[in-house]
DNA sequence: GGCAGTCACTATCATTTTGCAAGTGACCCG
DNA sequence: CGGGTCACTTGCAAAATGATAGTGACTGCC
């Protein structure tokens, strides 16, 4: 963005990828989901390099979307939990992940099922208002002044 | 990811966020949406330096996300058009609109309504078996093997 | 008490990507 | 023929990323 009259800070989708905007962040929100919580086990699971997950971590801390509680004192032992934003943004992975493996997704991939019906979750972004899943029905722009 | 053997390339986020997995690339999809579909309109709506516009529109087009089609041929003019896997994409990008509007949200921003009955939109992303939100049901991953 | 080992980083530097500014080629319009 | 627009490319500076090494706080073992 920045750059528009008409558009500049308006645009939802902006304001939400100015949080998690770059493939690391959203990787290691999707770790924390899998219970890797800690430093050592997300570097190891994502193969990132310390200092970048250092600052991608700092990030998404700032950005409210996760918060780092200390588990331990002795030794001084820190874990990341997902806050209620954090939580939120979860099924934008899964609607990602469902377009992944439509799109790209050659060989066996890790998928969810649900608890209950131990069926595989199949995720789609729906209207709330009308329940139709988003694109089956023509929509208009409105911006805003 | 590239970095642990029970994992690589077995997420379908990752997989997702490999075509399109920066800002760029999705504010692109956004305004192409929106029917700004040529260069001009693009880089200046953006505000994004040439050579990085021109990169993001290629790299979307290996990815099939987009497509380059000549609508004039004297002067040769081009548009960049979504395939069917960017138009797929779309509801994603409501959805992280929603997640910053709700979030990060400040001042009057941009939305969809309905063309039909004019209510604002509201994505949410649901499990279309149970026709649950993702995260109102527990969960159990998967891995292959 | 000394030494290896783990965890969670920081520091340093090379490489890569991004971004700005200027330029270029094809074309149209007067 | 001289602007002007559109769709870029080129060259270079700045910023982000990534690899590697190191550091401090501890635990656990002999």
């Amino acid at each position: 963005m920045t750059g528009d009259e008409n558009n500049l800070g308006t645009c939802p989708v902006d304001r939400g990828l100015m949080r998690v905007g770059d493939r690391w962040s959203m990787l290691v929100l999707r770790d924390i989901e899998r219970g890797l919580t800690r430093y050592e086990q997300l570097r190891t699971s994502l193969g990132i390099a310390p200092n970048i997950l250092a600052r991608r971590l700092s990030a998404l801390s700032d950005g409210g979307l996760i918060e780092k509680r200390r588990y331990s004192q002795r030794p001084p032992r820190d874990e990341y939990l997902l806050t209620d934003a954090g939580r939120d943004f979860l099924p934008i992975l899964m609607a990602i992940g469902a377009w992944g493996r439509k799109y790209n997704g050659g060989g066996a991939l890790a998928r969810h099922l649900d608890a209950e019906t131990g069926e595989a979750v199949r995720p789609v972004v729906i209207d709330t208002n009308t329940g139709a899943p988003i694109g089956s029905r023509p929509l208009r722009f409105e911006y805003p002044e």
